[in-house]
DNA sequence: GTTGAATAGTTGCAATTTGCAACTGAACCG
DNA sequence: CGGTTCAGTTGCAAATTGCAACTATTCAAC
């Protein structure tokens, strides 16, 4: 039957898993992180179907994660680009890696500045930085 | 056609993917997260269909990420509860929660201690906590 | 302890999705 | 101009999804 869709959800994750929470629309996203930008990257670099791939780019693009850009290299080929919305991803696919990391880590989040790795954490207000341990979520509190 | 799966991909993410990477999978952990624990608070909850709910839970509890434990009220019925490494997937879905947050949230990420909301931050070696688009994926560096 | 309702699933079926493979049409290379 | 790469599209078989109905425990009351 047709998959539910979480469009309209209230909850931000529900509406997050219903642009991204699909097996590969997050491994492009990754990718992108990476630096591929074209169809055949994305293709050859995951193994995936070209009909499934040109299903996700288009509706990535549509959720505005991804943007369709010129060229980059004069070609008149299209590329894949984040947008802003869509680099914003990075935590989420940071987070995603930090859980199930182990020997092989195929890439490091850095500073771009100093290139010295950097992790990511729970910060509370008054600038201590909590182990997930010591987090907890509340129900709808305030809005 | 079968699903590609991802288990034994270099790719953390990917791996990350393969387990919770399906539409109901993060939100059935985002519910456990706010402290639901039932088949039938879930299936409520979420408006999932029962089957599929079967489904998902025992591939979560196959994967580690949740248990069944035998009680809490002393009822015979089984409930299920995040373990150690399920509570590891908060910020995968704070991050996925800030990523798509509007308005209507309904739930924030608190200090356990002090009830005063935190956020996810990316925080360099030395302390120093970086903007998000000051970081960047380098692949592969080191193995 | 039997009846009835709630809980926690299972089973069957139709629509949708997925993935492979083969095909098409530009764009680039010589 | 001819061949190759790039970027998809199309067709089809198998798997997944979701609804609805059904079953089996468990709880609550009488």
């Amino acid at each position: 039957m047709k998959r539910t869709r979480f469009a309209g959800d209230a909850c931000p994750v529900a509406r997050a898993v219903d642009v991204v929470g699909d097996w590969w629309s997050l491994l492009i996203v990754r990718d992108a992180f990476i630096g591929r930008r074209r169809f055949g990257e994305f293709q050859t670099g995951l193994g995936v179907a070209k009909n499934i791939l040109t299903d996700r780019l288009r509706k990535l693009v549509a959720a505005g994660v991804f943007e369709q850009v010129p060229a980059a290299d004069g070609s008149k080929h299209k590329e894949y680009a984040l947008t802003e919305k869509g680099r914003e991803l990075l935590p989420v696919v940071v987070a995603l890696g930090q859980w199930a990391t182990c020997d092989a880590t195929p890439f490091t989040p850095v500073d771009r500045e100093t290139g010295r790795p950097v992790r990511l954490v729970f910060r509370s207000a008054d600038g201590r930085t909590l182990d997930p341990r010591d987090v907890r979520l509340t129900p709808a509190e305030t809005g």
